[in-house]
DNA sequence: CATGAATGAGACTTCATTCAT
DNA sequence: CATGAATGAAGTCTCATTCAT
């Protein structure tokens, strides 16, 4: 029979996104995800080279996909810079919606990939950073935003927060909606919690 | 009777930051931990219980110190709401900024800290979370911060910013300063990145 | 498929065997008893989920075939109470007669056994005692046998003595024939060493 | 303060015996038996050589007061055979009745004394079954116990018996009395079990 | 003598990876 | 390609023994 024939790479990484969830890198094991993606242990090996390769894959076709979206976003000339970030809020959000484990292992196992070496992971996120802080200067360039904000440290304390909403999110998804959490980060990045300016 | 030497015990506490910050928990080997405070293996098993303890006793102090810190100042009725935020980020820099290792510990470490299953550790957050919450009711019914902030969200959403900003800026603390870090979150916190309230 | 070669769990059993009886349960190397069977180190734990498992093994196919041995014996009704004691120690001494390892092995690691925690092999054991006290039973019902003798100090009696003749000849097979200690053993228990009953 | 002085070295032992008993030889820690000693860890190694001195001394001291005891019995010209033999299975129950634990250890340690390659306690194990050997050579010479018996056989079934019967009361005290279990072996060992000699 | 902190060798066990079928 | 048995390197932890005071 050929019927599942070509599932097996797809179900792999599937597996292994929820038992990285789980267990963290570390203490996953390759049988676990053998075992869930109904697959013998050896038979990763085939499509993969090694545990940190499925890592590696898991987080390449999510930083594409990040990417892609956002790029959608900051190249969309007819859109203002605070709608581009609360476009880009969304998007963010939109990724991970369907798939709380991708979430956790995203949050969790960043520094591992970082601590593996590999560095092309560096640029997916050096892009990230650029996409914010590109809207952040057309966003001063225009007038609408205040020109105090250190990019460098903006672009961070946004990925910071809404890398840690999602997990929380993700622990415990019924908890608190995506969408409260995502109009809320809008909402506090772009007007901050002053009701009125100081001066 | 051979006398306790009295530094072995933090000796080994500051090695194994060191050594966690670097190859991160799991990678990290009670052997070059005990190396490292020129200390014997088996030494290591005569003040902390096993591996785990040691990143327990960590946390312990860490979140210890911060509680204490934060309580200062969230407990002083001088000081109005936005003071209090900003006093709160300084107070959260000041704990890491002679330890640098210590952050990079504190920010990659949390997950095992929960998975390895003391939850002790859940009640410190909760309490560090309360904080936050309590200067944003107080900032809000004083009519200073704005209402239509989620609660749960916001502390969170801070939380995530600062604890992901000690991160990077515990990789390279020479790349950027901590009090332009730290004078740039009380900023996007108290006002975002609008020039002027949108109405 | 690489297909179990199918000896190998045999082998470190016997292995096991040799090693458990060379030097004792505490002092049996995984390593060795894995050298001794010609495996990995690691194969072990293929078969046997740790070191205990394997004396748990040993005792439990042992005990099983003992069991079955007197079970046979005890049960046929064509036998006198002194035909069945006589063959059923001659069951015992036949259950190692092959293998003195095993019978060091089964005099030394009992108390392991017990210590290890595993209840189940009181069970056998107890079926053992039954086994000897019934047949006593039998022959005391019969007016065969003496009923002035104490069914459970019997029991363990002749359970500690055949026990530790089984010891004495594995440590030197060629010392002292199995048959003549099985002989003797049969003519003891039933005359004891008086030549004539005192009154 | 000196009153305690003196006291150590057999308090070590006392304290051993305990622990041995309960723990087993390999899993009985220095530092458990010190505890119980009321000593420190390091004095144990004042009065004893290393962990298997002091299993040497608990059953040096043993078989000489064993040693002793049968001697006396052995040597009296007035006694008949068959009275020996009662009265040395009563010197050896005799021996362990008031330290059960004592009991424990001599039956379930002997494996490691041998084991541990000190050959000074096969001499005494040895004079043990001389004098069981001398008494039924006497015993048989004297036209009063049957010749067929093979005396080494004899011997060491005695010892099997009584020992495990020993480890069986030591284990539970109250389930079976010491006065029953020594007079049925005297009874088992002198009779056998049958009513009438079969000819 | 007494102490108990300090040591470090050693063994069990895990699990990513390989490989024969 | 697929399989899962087999491998063996590596790390945690224990504890008898030593030693400085």
């Amino acid at each position: 029979m050929r019927l599942k024939e070509g599932h097996k790479e797809k179900d792999i990484i599937e597996a292994a996104v929820k038992v990285f969830a789980e267990f963290g890198y570390h203490n996953a094991k390759i049988s676990t995800i053998a075992k869930k993606a109904n697959v013998a242990t050896g038979s990763v090996y085939v499509y993969y080279k090694n545990k940190e390769d499925i890592l590696f894959n898991i987080f390449d076709t999510l930083w594409q996909d990040l990417f892609e979206k956002l790029k959608i976003v900051s190249d969309n000339n007819e859109l203002q810079p605070d709608e581009k970030v609360e476009l880009m809020v969304d998007m963010v959000f939109e990724v991970f919606s369907g798939n709380p484990s991708l979430a956790v292992v995203f949050v969790n196992e960043q520094n591992n990939i970082i601590r593996l070496g590999e560095y092309r992971f560096n640029d997916y996120y050096e892009k990230f950073l650029d996409f914010a802080e590109a809207v952040l200067k057309e966003g001063i360039a225009k007038g609408l935003f205040r020109k105090e904000i250190d990019l460098n440290v903006f672009r961070n304390f946004i990925f910071g927060a809404i890398r840690y909403l999602l997990h929380v999110w993700a622990e415990d998804p019924k908890k608190i909606g995506i969408k409260k959490i995502s109009s809320t980060v809008k909402n506090l990045l772009l007007h901050g919690i002053m009701k009125h300016t100081r001066n």
